[in-house]
Order: structure tokens, then sequence, then C-alpha cells
DNA sequence: CATTAATAATGAGGCATACTCAGTGACTAT
DNA sequence: ATAGTCACTGAGTATGCCTCATTATTAATG
């Protein structure tokens, strides 16, 4: 019976980790006292001592829990066999949503980050979703689909930046997530985008119907 | 003698902001006690609060110090009278060499805006920082400079949010000022730019234009 | 099943620290 | 000089994180 022991634990620890969670996000990290999440977990306040060194360690556990899901969804996105530019379509959407709704959990993130005394650390989990970014672009780069003279992390700090500034401004002003601003990225984004894709078909009439689109604008800026 | 008296108020409470802010980026927020803040600025610990309501209000007031310093500087970059290009170039270089060189103070701004409970507030004077950027944008858009489709903000969000991520990125990696990052962002924003400025007169067919652009674009997007 | 050992949980109390306020001092006006 | 105002002080209070001696629960053993 040590499975049912085990498990228990572990559902005390994941009750734990709920309570904060959902009291963080409401009340944000200093509106929330540890007796509060105990109460909410069901347990008392010194058990929450046992599964966490203490309230910055929970709130880091919160936090990588929280990016730890969102990895899936990226990595979701990026995986299916769709072309590149539908890929990255796919993912800024998902990422621009996500931060939108949880924002809460994007501002919590970085207090996170601010452990103690020193150095700008960057939490493990977080550094792993900002990875399903960078493998993208290496693979667009890889794939010649990407110009390769951007370094990859440059045109993924345009990405991630990018939206993850669009979702700020977004929110502060009070508004839902808007497509217009992941279509503007990714016709930005064809600067970095070399016309020849290599082996797919079907993007003909697409390639036609770009190259069209940049003979407009270019005659729009005529004017 | 009135003038004396509130000198050295102005005095006081300048001394007490320059220690919060010199405390706050040595240890962090937390790492900081107010008596030690107090011991800096030669004052006792009660006179702090005849200052500043609470650790919360200090914390904002020295947040927003730091962005009214740093609106002067972007404003100098941006009022002299260089080409477009050349002036979101200066800009790029001095937002980039200002986040990175205190990269600390961007990580305590973070902290400044979760205020106790609610909401995503944005401090006054990081707005107005950012609206020197809104500006040049619009300035660049009504001289017909950057094209019309895109909203201001969502170009402001591309320039500025890449600008914070690549600070981050770069002191995360302890790296030093990369103008790599500038050229490469400012070579991508050609994307925006039309190639002829001024004259905007005959816009009934450059909106026809614009119009079928659009079209095409959802078209586009419907692959 | 009884006994012992080991592990988990508890919550009252310790302790650090943000903040208060009654008392003191310094300056101004008359 | 005297009264009145305003700035300042720092010992004391309140709050909230965290500890740890004690108790409860589960596992091991004969």
């Amino acid at each position: 019976m040590g499975d049912t022991q085990r498990q228990r634990l572990e559902a005390r620890e994941e009750a734990i980790l709920a309570a904060a969670a959902s009291l963080f996000s409401e009340s944000g990290v200093d509106g929330t006292r540890m007796a509060e999440i105990a109460r909410k977990a069901d347990v008392a306040e010194g058990t929450v001592y046992l599964y966490y060194k203490n309230k910055h360690e929970l709130l880091e556990a919160v936090v990588d829990r929280f990016w730890r899901e969102l990895t899936k969804g990226a990595k979701a996105a990026v995986t299916s066999n769709a072309s590149l530019s539908q890929q990255l379509t796919e993912l800024a959407s998902y990422h621009l949503h996500s931060l939108i709704d949880d924002f809460k959990m994007v501002e919590i993130t970085s207090r996170a980050r601010q452990r103690h005394g020193e150095p700008g650390r960057q939490l493990p989990q977080i550094r792993e979703y900002v990875r399903v970014f960078d493998l993208i672009m290496q693979r667009g780069i890889a794939s010649g689909e990407l110009e390769a003279s951007t370094p990859a992390w440059q045109m993924r700090d345009v990405f991630y930046g990018t939206l993850e500034h669009s979702a700020r401004t977004l929110v502060l002003r009070e508004q839902p997530f808007d497509s217009s601003v992941i279509d503007n990225l990714l016709s930005l984004f064809d600067g970095y985008r070399l016309n020849r894709p290599p082996a797919q078909q079907d993007s003909g009439s697409k390639q036609a119907a770009l190259e069209l689109l940049q003979q407009l604008e270019s005659e729009i800026s005529r004017w």
C-alpha cells in the first residue's frame, strides 16, 4: 500500500499547488497569506512547509507548472506537418491567447524571477518554453525557408517579444485577442523569408499571391 | 526663508529616494529593509513614512523616476532633424543600452506594477516613455514614410517588445550590447517603410489599393 | 494482533520587519 | 520671550512567514 500513500502525498502537494496558483492569480503574491493557502488546501499551515521550503519556492513551483502546461500546447502547435508559416501562425496565436488569458500569471512570473538578492535568473521551464520558439526558427533556417544571415535567437526575440508586448498592450486596454497583431507580425516576418521554400507543392498559388501582394504594396508605396 | 526650508525638505525626499533606488537595485525589493533605507538616507525610520506612505509607494516613486530620466534621453534621440530611420536607430540604440545597463531597474519595474490586489496597472511615467515610441511611429505614418495600413501601436509593439526581449536575452547570457540586434530590427522594419515620403494628396486611389491589399491578405491567410 | 519504529501533520509560538504615534525638537511669527 | 506650527524621532505594535515540540497516522516486525 506504499502506492496509496504516495498518491495521497502527491494529491496533497497538488492541492497546495492549486490553492496557491488560484490565490496568487486572484490577489497577487503579497496579497496572499500562507495561512489562506493552507486553509484552501485543507491542511495546516505547517504542512505547506513540508512540501515547499518557503513562500518563494512555492511561487516558483506555481510559475513553473504554468509554463510547463503552456509548453505542451506550444509544442502541439509546432508538431503538425503544416507549412512553416502556418505553424508560426498557430504558435503566435496560441502564445498570444495564452498570455492574454493568464496575464496575471505572466506578471507573477516576473516576480518569481526576482530571487531575494541576486541575479536575473531564468526559471528552467520558461527556458524550455522559449526553446520551442527557437526550434521552429532553427528548423526554418535549416530548411532554407528562413534566411540564415540573421541569428535564430534574434528572430525569436522579434517574434516572442512582440507578442508578449502586444499581449500587455491589449490587456491594459482591456481589449480581447486581436488577430491582426498576428497577421501583421507574420507579414513582417516575410522579411526573413526566402522566396523558394524547397520541395513543397501547393505553395505555388500561394506564392503567386504573395508576390502579387508585394507588387501591390510597392505600388501603394509609390503614391 | 521658506525657500530654504522647502529646499531642505526636497533634499531629504531626494536622499530617501536615492537611497531606496540604490538599495533596491543592489539587493532587490524584498532584500531591502526600510531601516536600511532610512539609515542610508540619514533619517529616522519614521521619517521615511512622512514622505512615502509605505514601501510600495516608495518603490513606485523610485521606478517612476527611473523612467522619467529615460524619457528625457529618448526624447533627445527623437528630436533631432535626422531622417526617420536614423532616429529609429538612435532610439533603439538608446533603449537597448539603457535596458541592459539598468536591467535590475527593469525587473523592479514589473514588481512595482503589481499592486497588492488588483489590476494590471501601468505607471504613468512608463506610459509617457512608451509614448515617445508611439510618436515617432505616428510621425512616420503622417509623413508617409511608414505604411498606414498597420496601426502605429502594433509597429511600436514590434519595436519596443523586440528590444525589451533582446535586452533580457543579452543580460541573461551575460553578453554586452549587440548592435546587430538593432541592424536586424531596422532592416526588418523596412517592411513597414514606403519608398516615397511626402505628399499625401490623392488618397482616393491609395485607399482603394489598400482595400485590395487587405482583401488579398485575408485571401492568402485562408490557405 | 500487539508493539515498535518511522513518517506525516499540526498549530501555538518565535521572530523579523513594515508601519504607527505619542513625545521631542526646531523653526517662525508676533 | 512666547506661543504655535511643523518636521522629526524611535520605541512599540501588528502582521505574517516560518519553526519545532507534540500528536496522529501509517508501516514494519515477531
